[in-house]
DNA sequence: CTGAAAGCGCTTACAG
DNA sequence: CTGAAAGCGCTTACAG
């Protein structure tokens, strides 16, 4: 039944068609335990209902397909408890590796410990410092810096930087690359002009009163994401503005959403389906033996200029 | 380790001290090698990157979590061979059950059969006519006139319905509700007013052309969900216009999303929430051995009225 | 090349 | 009450 070269081909075929009139089940548990092989990657991010992880998840779900392996997904919520009982689970079941988006604060002994137990692991989207393991994420202090460029060129002096947090490595250098952007252009940077947290479309949404009663009067946000970016679009549509003519507004990470939004969304592609790709890929050579470097591979994002972003207008 | 009531408790912390201490990682392939209960449930739906099944699978993971069931999710994207597969995995990895969306033109033949296997299963959002299992539901026919009439109550007369599509139950039910309601009003029916297809927002966004230019312009769209209907919403104002002035557009499921959408988008509940919690309380009961009725459950569903839908509006 | 035996790590029924 | 043995269904190393 394993498919094995010592068995000829017909004979294989006949007794798999008589096992399966006789309805015989092979027992995985049973095999698994023999040879310490399941067959089953475990995946854990902080949430799959988010569009950016399902746009992974999907991708990861591709690859591991094509290498029979079983996924079991968990949402940690960013809970460090939730990740560490989904991990013994994957130990306990025997699994062969795990995919993470480590929640925050993840010390680099949760992951030394899986690894010591026989469950590699490789990193997505977000990294754990002194974890020896790959990590597949996008360049976000590049990509946030091509969104604040995109936005003082078009002749904004006032950005505001809407979402995300400093707990996060991913928080700091979206925030790094904002920074940098408006210093290299010689704009000062006022901390004011932080709106911290919104990541979901309902607290871009909810952010709105805050952004438009801002210090100074920013004629631009940099949002943290595309989800936050369309919240904010809507929040500003029921105060009677729209994005692209009374407020620029940019997103990050291009999902699929964003070209048909309301307005269609200026965005950076942050390579979701890359990352999705690569992290599997890398998990499966590692699981065949392959030596995997532990290194972050940073994917280059890219600027997508639509209809959100246009030239400044004062508001009163 | 299986906190037995038979070993006296601060006996059994004290192992399980020590065991933590040296690393001991508890065999859960083996456990169920012996006992044949996995702990383990299945979950497989069209798609989870929808955020109608997103709901849905927070609100089962919530229930499984309770008791203690790891679950292991799945797309079968309406393919029967993708749908079998994870079945047949679930057997050999002796999962306890089963809850399922069942997809497109399953037959009952294959429920029974996993049920023969030991793999008791629950439905959710279709019904798979023959399978003598639990289903939970919304009542797409009633929802449908709901939202139907509504329009009718505003004045519209020529109501287009948008998406959908007869090979499901549910498909049959919408569209059936949606021409009782017309019915009922002494309105006619006209079979070139129906888009079938949209499910998605980008489906919904591309089929606007296709829309404006119906037979006899309808005033309104009932559209399949509240994703389709948002695409619309979308698609409308590319063309200039604007939801719930020059156009009424309703959708269904009151996703999250419905209330921040732009405008704020009148629709149909259909408890997604409620449908989630009661097919995980089910499939738990059957785990239990409890005995539980192989009716379908229909949750009653409800009208949201928010500002997507008005007065009729003639265009030229 | 074929076939019987050992063993993976648990749980359970049974002997002491 | 305690402890040793059997067995879940596979795979693999080994004897014939």
């Amino acid at each position: 039944m394993r498919d094995s070269a010592l068995v000829a081909s017909t004979t294989r075929e006949r007794i798999k068609t008589h096992a399966r009139e006789i309805g015989y089940i092979y027992n995985r548990r049973a095999a698994s335990l023999r040879t310490s092989r399941s067959g089953i990657v475990g995946v854990v991010v902080h949430d799959i209902m988010n569009p950016f992880f399902a746009e992974i998840l999907r991708s990861i779900e591709t690859e591991l397909d094509r290498s029979r392996q079983t996924f079991i997904l968990s949402n940690h919520y960013d809970d460090l408890e939730k990740q560490r009982n989904f991990v013994d689970t994957l130990l306990q079941l025997g699994a062969d590796g795990v995919i993470m988006s480590p929640a925050i604060g993840t010390p680099p002994e949760d992951i030394r410990m899986a690894e010591d137990n026989g469950l590699p692991a490789v990193l997505i989207a977000r990294d754990v410092e002194g974890a020896a393991v790959p990590a597949f994420r996008g360049d976000d202090s590049y990509g946030t810096a091509l969104a604040t460029r995109h936005l003082i060129e078009l002749g904004h002096t006032r950005i505001a930087m809407v979402g995300g947090t400093d707990g996060t490595s991913t928080g700091r250098d979206r925030y790094q690359g904002y920074k940098n952007a408006m210093e290299a252009a010689g704009l000062s940077v006022d901390a004011a002009w932080r709106i911290p947290g919104p990541r979901t479309k309902q607290a871009g949404f909810d952010a709105t009163e805050r952004f438009l009663s801002l210090p100074g009067k920013p004629t631009a946000a940099v949002c943290w994401n595309d989800l936050s970016a369309i919240g904010l679009m809507n929040g500003l549509f029921r105060a009677g503005l729209v994005a692209g003519r009374d407020v620029s507004v940019i997103g990050y990470d291009d999902l699929e959403e964003a070209a048909i939004a309301t307005p269609a969304l200026t965005t950076v592609w942050n390579g979701q389906r890359e990352v999705g790709h690569r992290a599997a890929s890398a998990l499966v050579a590692r699981l065949n033996g392959e030596e995997v470097s532990a290194e972050q591979e940073l994917i280059h994002p890219e600027l997508r200029i639509r209809a959100s972003t246009g030239k400044p207008h004062e508001r009163n």
